[in-house]
DNA sequence: TGTGGTCGTATGGTCTGACCACAGATGTGT
DNA sequence: ACACATCTGTGGTCAGACCATACGACCACA
């Protein structure tokens, strides 16, 4: 009978854990919203029962969090103040765990796969004329023979961001910028590598210009299509072992 | 000419996201890997020339991201050590930001769509005997007659999350796990409210068996399809108005 | 032989109190 | 009025102490 019981062990709680989800109770009991500011350190400590030190560790994690922000002085930006900034966390998080391994290449492929064909199918949708014509010119910079490829690179992000931000939304956003933060150095690599450049750049350049005639044609099935074959395309163009390396 | 020069506001460093950075780079560079240990706090706080509160603050923040573990005592779990544990902290972080509003239902929504689009057609392609006879168990316990909307809403979420496990990407899998979090409370309100639940959930059962149907059959296609119509299918009966409110 | 207790030691966990740096508010002199 | 100095409240940092924990070494007693 004792070999079924579960003794999962009991988890102490460190005492700034217990704040941070305080905290983190009340903004999602919804009784702190944006904009809204904390005690001064010193009182929230006092009113807490708890150290500064061991308060500020908790705000600490919000703050890497995008959750909070914390600023000196006695004016409006002084304080510790409920922000929603997700996007260096997201960034700094998800770098942080390919550089460990708990994400490999092909699985943020197959992420990004799966995030852009909803962008694009929403952009198809509703995507501006403003937003068009800013694509449009990224395309045309990218386009340029004198571009370098990091300058390339950079354009191509700025590319595949705006679609996502094109379907207005947040979430898609800010994965896409953070999925294209994490890979960037290897992709730099790779594209310094690679063999055929010239040659790559001008199929990555036809593909975009697919996808955003698709886009701005309405056409989201297509755009779909084209967007994912695109970056399954230039993932195997940089990544597999080939004609790319000698 | 003036008017055109970004002067980008230099932002003052503080010494606890020095030191952050600075670890942040070895991991990034592939010096520290998961298992090494860092120094005692005391020892590296003086090797880095900080204070032990600074340095303990950045411990937190990598902590908090699942990129180290902190244990006392002097075995082998003592000290603080490098990890890869990415769920948590994905996990709090979604849902601190949807509290917050950075991210509303229609966007999850839409990146849900996307994840398990990518995660069935993996599914289909890769899913193991295990895998299939895994769900079909959760299908039946979705099935019962006696299951409370809690218990449904919960083997539902396993019922997600295994696809995304099937697709053997670590990525999909905490995405997802993360969102279904995010969303449970919301979920489980709206179930609770909804007024032909015995009807949906037959529906719903229903999506599950033509899912778990095409996944087994390896026809990524149609799984893509069906998972689509199901998770917006699911989410319009549960959240917009008509029918299901009075 | 081994079982259990005691102590030493290294680790993170927490607290206290002090001082620094900064930014707005207030006062003061011209 | 305006320019400047000072005050005050905020987070930022530090040093040092002590607590709690976990392991290893040793010892006492069966």
């Amino acid at each position: 009978m004792a070999d079924t019981i579960d003794w999962s062990p009991v988890q102490r709680s460190r005492t700034y854990q217990l704040v941070l989800e305080k905290v983190e109770q009340q903004i999602i009991a919804g009784r702190l919203r944006v904009g809204d500011r904390l005690p001064a350190e010193r009182d929230f400590a006092a009113q807490l029962g708890v150290s500064r030190a061991s308060l500020r560790e908790a705000l600490r994690v919000l703050e890497a969090q995008g959750a909070v922000r914390l600023g000196v002085g006695t004016g409006q930006d002084s304080g510790t103040i409920i922000t929603a900034l997700p996007r260096k966390a997201l960034t700094r998080f998800l770098r942080l765990h390919v550089a460990l391994a708990s994400f490999d290449m092909d699985e943020l492929v197959d992420a990004r796969i799966g995030l852009e064909r909803s962008s694009v199918r929403l952009a198809a949708q509703q995507a501006t004329a403003e937003d068009v014509a800013r694509m449009t010119e990224l395309l045309e910079g990218m386009e340029a023979k004198e571009v370098s490829r990091e300058a390339f690179n950079d354009l191509d992000t700025e590319f595949h961001v705006s679609l996502a931000a094109a379907a207005h939304n947040r979430l898609l956003s800010e994965m896409t910028i953070a999925i294209r933060a994490s890979v960037r150095p290897a992709l730099l690599e790779a594209m310094e590598r690679h063999q055929h450049w010239e040659e790559l750049k001008h199929t990555l350049c036809g593909d975009h210009r697919a996808i955003l005639d698709a886009v701005a044609a309405g056409r989201a099935d297509d755009a779909e299509r084209l967007v994912s074959e695109h970056i399954r395309g230039a993932y195997l163009a940089l990544f597999s072992p080939g004609p790319g390396r000698s």
